[in-house]
Parts: structure tokens; C-alpha cells; sequence
DNA sequence: GCCGTTTTCGGCCCGACTGTTTTCAGTCG
């Protein structure tokens, strides 16, 4: 048994599958089938693969039947699939990176290859440029150069933009269109940045304007504008400076309901929505509803009257993923879930004592304008020499300073350190150095190669250690630019509960750690998430909203949240000696009983 | 390939845009 291969393993396998049917041609709902396996392996929170190998039975999963149920077991057992590997021999040799060019599609791959003897993007590109490819039918000269001028872009650029960036873009045209556009109403952001995904593919907007036939126009005509897609009518597709494709939509005001439902998506939670509509004779679209067998389109102002019409309760972006919400908001369980305003404290923040950019002071005065009821500064430790971690000495002096600032806030101000975890597990400060502190994040900074099962020993040790609260960032990515650690998430998230230490939803865009799959199971086993945005600077303290993000779409209500709770609790529970913490935590969350 | 308060067989989401056609196939989301 190979219980090593990870659930994206087999979500790429899946799709993978899927794109080389496409390529032969066979039923476009066996295609859909794998996808929808894919994306649906791709949510979960728990490993499928110990699942495999403990007997589990797959088929419970919507959308894993008797057939992707024995690959999927197939493929744990011996490492491989035949299925997969027959599609791979039929196949040239890669069809698959020939239809990741935007315009290549199944049919266009096929015919470069059977015709032409295409085997790379190169060789596409060449074919390109000396007149074959447009010679293939259905091809034509336009044709050819279109797909010549993708796979330049292409290589400019890479193929999904970590959520920071994309919502900085989207301000940024956002307020260009405004500044253009005299006549304009709202622009309202859908796709995935709605959905709050980590990373985003293209930036969909939807204008509503009392000039409508101008805001395409406007949008094609901004300086950041480095290329015109399409430009249609009701579509108009850009890509802006940091090569970032922008699709806007043109809606209106009395049917904004189903334009924004429509393009918020996901896809497979829009084609389960319609599915289920189809079935009680309703057909959807972006204009909105119609009955199947004939009669005018039923227009809705708002998602809400969208939903309602099919007798659903909304159903917030981030859950619409094509899974469980749909049963869920049938059932009446969805989730009540975390809102920004839930928060009353932020535990992980830096000072110019250390990397951050502010005086303890300004850090604190910008905490307090928040409302907030508690803090925790929390300086890098000496290990971490890059960063001028405070040596015992010098945090020794600094938790005297937040004493006396204390005098002059309500806010109750913890005095704390994020502490390097070393490559063999110990803390970078002495135990009676960090007894004097009210708040240990333990945190990797380095020797971030360490093989799976050394991480996993070296964090789960840190978690033994009877003064770190929580640890932060655990998996230490960076979105686009650093992969995460390798560790045994299970492994850890169960060593969470067992030591009753607190795991961190790191808010800082660029991390979004831990994600929204392993915050799940975090709250599936009872663990305390703690929502910190790790500000360097006082304006970090509004990237609250992409940690409140990911809480969410871990299903994740206040009662998950430590730092979501009134002071007085959240102080009883860091009094609870650490081994009891999880208990305390548990009958925190319990519900209206578990007072004071 | 999956699925069922219609079904264990016969269904399976929907539309915009482009470029190639001379009425629509292919691609995309």
C-alpha cells in the first residue's frame, strides 16, 4: 500500500484522464464523470488514499462510482493505473501539454498530431510560423496566429495568480473603469476571486452601466490593457499588465441575480445547480429561469431571490464548490459561518523590534482602532538573524515596555514571541525564556527541505513543548513562489489535539496557511484555529478578510475560532494547562452551557 | 462513468465569441 500518494496525485491523474478522452473523442459525459471525481477528490479534507488502504468504501463520495473507486484503489496498491497508461500509449507523446495552450482544444490537438506529427509546443509553434497548422481544417491563417501568439504569451507568464495580487489587480481596474467611465454603476467581482480561491485563473467582473455598449470599449482602451481577446457584444476579454486575463460581463441591475450566480460559479457547483433544476423542470442561465417546457424568462434582482426560486436558502461563494453545499442547503445544515467582524483579537504581529516596519506603539494604537479586546505582539525569536530576532535580553526588556503600554488600553495586551522551531524540533528560546510570555507561535523558518517524516517529527515535537500555544504558517508556503513543507498533516493535526496546541490560519495573502482543506479537518478533530494576519506593518491588519476566507470555506463558524471568542473566554482557555485545553475547547464550542 | 421521491437504463448545463464557413464547429468558462 502506498499510502504516500496524496489527494492531488489523484486529482491529476483524473484530469489528466479526462483531457486524453477528450483527445480520442469518447463521451463527453464519461469526461465529465473523471472531472467531476477530480474536483470533488480535490475538496476533501482527509486523505483518500488511507482511506483506500483501510478498506474505506469510495463509492460514498458523490461522483466516485464502482469504476474510479477501483482505479483510485488500484493506483494506491501498486502506484499505477492501466486505464491511465493505455490512454498514455494510444496517445502521442505530450498531447497533454499541447491542449494546455489557450485555442488548442481536443479537436486541434488531434489533428496536429495525426496529421502533422506535433509532439511539443515547440514543434506546434513551428508549425505555427511556416503556414502547416493553418492549413488543418477548420484552420485558417487568423487561426494559427492566435495559437502562435498564446503560446508567446504563455511563456510570459504564469498560468494562475495567488489571490493578494489578483484582488490588488481588481481594485486597480476597478477604480480605472470608474475614472473612465462617466456612466458607470457598479462593477461587481465574480469567478474565483469571489470564492475567495487561493489562486486565480482569470479576473471575471460583471459592469452594470447606464451606458452599457461603452464599458467594453473602455475596459479594451485602459493603458494597463496589453492585449484585446474578444470583444463582443455581451463579453469583453483583456489581459492587464501583470498578465492577468480580465473577462467583464455586462449585466443589469433587475437580473443581476443570475449573472452574478452564473459567473461566480464554480463550474461543477453551477452544472449540480442545473441539474437540479432541470429536474424540477427549470432551466437556468445567466439571464435567469425559465421553465423547460416553454414561457417567459423569470428575472431576480439578487442571488438570494435566485436561490429562493428554486427553494434553496444562499449559499455563500466560498462553499460553492459543487460538493456538499448543494445537499447541505437542501437539508437546511448549512453552516453559519465566520464574518470579519467575528474576530476580537489578532495574536501574530511584528514590531520594529524585530522585521516589522511600526514602533510597538503605532502597532498597538492600530489594533485598538479596531476594537479589538486582545493582541499578542509577537517579535521573531535570536535564531532568526534576518529578521533581528530579539535576543532573552531584549524581549525581556520588550514585554516591560507592553506592561506599561497596557496601563493605557482596555485591550488586554499579550506579551509574546513567534519562535523559530529549529531543524530538530526545539524551541530557539529556552523553556524559562518562554515562560515569561503569554503567547508562543512556533513557527519553520528554515532547513524547510527536510525529508516528510523528519518535518512531521520536528513540529510535532515543538507541539510537546509546554509554552507554544499555536503553531504558525505551518506548511511555510509562499503562493507562486515557495511550495509547502512536507509533513503528515493527519499526523500533526492529531498531535494538535493531543498536546492541546492552537494551529494558525495564517491571513497574510501570499500564505493563506494552514489552507482551507487542512483547516477543515483541523475543525473536524476539535482543534482551535486562530485567525492571525503576522502584520509587518499597520496595514496588514486588513488581510483579516482573506484568513476569514479561508475559515470559511473550511465550513468554519465562530465556535472554531479562538480568537473569535470574548476575552474572558479566550483567556480562561490559555489559563487551562495545555493538556486540557483541547477539552476546554471542546466544551467551549459546545454551545449556550459552556459559560463562565 | 455516474446516478435515481421520474429512472438499475437512459438520461447527463448552458451560452458567447471567433473564424471558418456559407450554416456552424470548436473553444472557453
Amino acid at each position: 500500500m502506498n499510502m504516500r500518494i496524496n489527494n492531488e496525485d489523484i486529482v491529476r491523474l483524473f484530469n489528466e484522464m479526462a483531457a486524453m478522452l477528450e483527445i480520442k473523442g469518447d463521451s463527453a459525459f464519461k469526461i465529465r464523470a473523471y472531472q467531476r471525481a477530480a474536483s470533488t477528490i480535490e475538496q476533501l479534507s482527509w486523505s483518500l488514499a488511507a482511506a483506500a488502504a483501510a478498506g474505506d468504501d469510495l463509492r460514498k463520495i458523490p461522483g466516485v462510482g464502482k469504476a474510479i473507486s477501483e482505479k483510485v484503489q488500484e493506483y494506491v496498491s501498486t502506484g499505477r493505473v492501466a486505464a491511465y497508461e493505455r490512454l498514455a500509449e494510444e496517445l502521442p507523446p505530450n498531447v497533454l501539454s499541447l491542449l494546455e495552450v489557450p485555442g488548442m482544444g481536443p479537436k486541434t490537438v488531434k489533428a496536429a498530431t495525426a496529421e502533422l506529427g506535433i509532439t511539443s509546443v515547440a514543434e506546434l509553434e513551428q508549425a505555427a510560423l511556416d503556414g502547416r497548422l493553418a492549413q488543418l481544417p477548420r484552420m485558417g491563417k487568423r487561426s494559427a496566429e492566435n495559437i502562435l501568439r498564446h503560446i508567446r504569451a504563455q511563456r510570459m507568464r504564469s498560468d494562475r495568480t495567488p489571490l493578494g495580487i489578483a484582488t490588488e489587480t481588481c481594485d486597480a481596474v476597478t477604480a480605472a473603469l470608474f475614472e473612465a467611465c462617466a456612466n458607470l454603476v457598479s462593477i461587481t467581482p465574480a469567478g474565483s476571486l469571489r470564492r475567495w480561491e487561493e489562486t486565480i485563473g482569470d479576473l471575471d467582473l460583471i459592469a452594470v452601466s447606464e451606458r452599457p455598449e461603452e464599458t467594453g470599449p473602455a475596459l479594451a482602451a485602459l493603458p494597463s490593457v496589453r492585449e484585446v481577446l474578444v470583444a463582443g457584444d455581451a463579453k469583453t476579454s483583456v489581459v492587464v499588465d501583470p498578465g492577468i486575463q480580465i473577462d467583464l460581463r455586462i449585466g443589469e441591475p433587475d437580473a443581476m441575480g443570475a449573472m452574478l450566480q452564473y459567473f461566480t460559479g464554480s463550474q461543477q457547483h453551477n452544472i449540480r445547480l442545473r441539474d437540479y433544476a432541470n429536474r424540477r423542470g427549470l432551466s437556468l442561465n445567466e439571464y435567469g429561469i425559465t421553465a423547460v417546457d416553454g414561457g417567459a424568462t423569470e428575472r431576480f434582482a439578487n442571488e438570494e431571490m435566485f436561490y429562493a426560486r428554486l427553494g434553496l436558502p444562499w449559499i455563500a461563494p466560498e462553499l460553492r464548490r459543487g460538493a456538499e453545499e448543494l445537499d447541505a442547503a437542501r437539508n437546511g445544515t448549512l453552516p453559519e459561518l465566520l464574518v470579519e467582524s467575528d474576530l476580537r483579537g489578532d495574536l501574530h504581529l511584528h514590531s520594529d523590534w524585530s522585521d516589522g516596519k511600526f514602533p510597538l506603539e503605532e502597532m498597538v494604537e492600530a489594533v485598538a482602532a479596531l476594537g479589538y479586546e486582545y493582541m499578542a505582539i509577537t517579535d521573531h525569536s535570536q535564531g532568526l538573524g534576518v529578521a533581528n530576532g530579539l535576543t532573552p535580553e531584549r524581549l525581556e526588556r520588550q514585554v516591560g515596555i507592553l506592561k506599561s503600554l497596557q496601563e493605557r488600553y482596555g485591550m488586554t495586551i499579550l506579551c509574546g514571541s513567534e519562535v523559530d522551531i529549529r531543524a530538530d524540533g526545539a524551541m530557539d528560546f529556552p523553556d524559562d525564556v518562554l515562560a515569561m510570555l503569554d503567547w508562543v507561535i512556533a513557527s519553520v523558518h528554515n532547513a524547510m527541505g527536510q525529508e516528510r517524516g523528519v518535518m512531521t517529527a520536528r513540529i510535532a515535537r515543538a507541539m510537546e513543548n509546554p509554552y507554544v500555544t499555536a503553531i504558525g504558517h505551518a506548511s511555510a508556503r509562499l503562493l507562486g513562489r515557495r511550495d509547502p513543507v512536507d509533513f503528515d498533516i493527519e499526523a500533526l493535526l492529531q498531535q494538535a489535539r493531543d498536546t492541546g496546541t492552537a494551529m494558525e490560519i495564517n491571513a497574510a495573502p501570499e500564505r493563506l496557511d494552514l489552507k482551507d482543506t487542512h483547516a477543515a479537518r483541523a475543525r473536524e478533530l476539535g482543534i482551535p484555529l486562530v485567525i492571525n494576519t503576522d502584520s509587518h506593518h499597520v496595514d496588514g491588519l486588513a488581510n483579516r478578510r482573506f484568513g476569514v476566507a479561508v475559515a470559511r470555506r473550511a465550513w468554519c463558524g465562530p465556535q472554531h475560532v479562538l480568537n473569535a471568542y470574548p476575552r474572558a473566554e479566550f483567556l480562561a482557555w490559555l489559563r487551562t494547562p495545555k493538556p486540557e485545553r483541547t477539552a476546554r475547547f471542546a466544551a467551549m464550542a459546545g454551545g449556550p452551557t459552556a459559560g463562565f
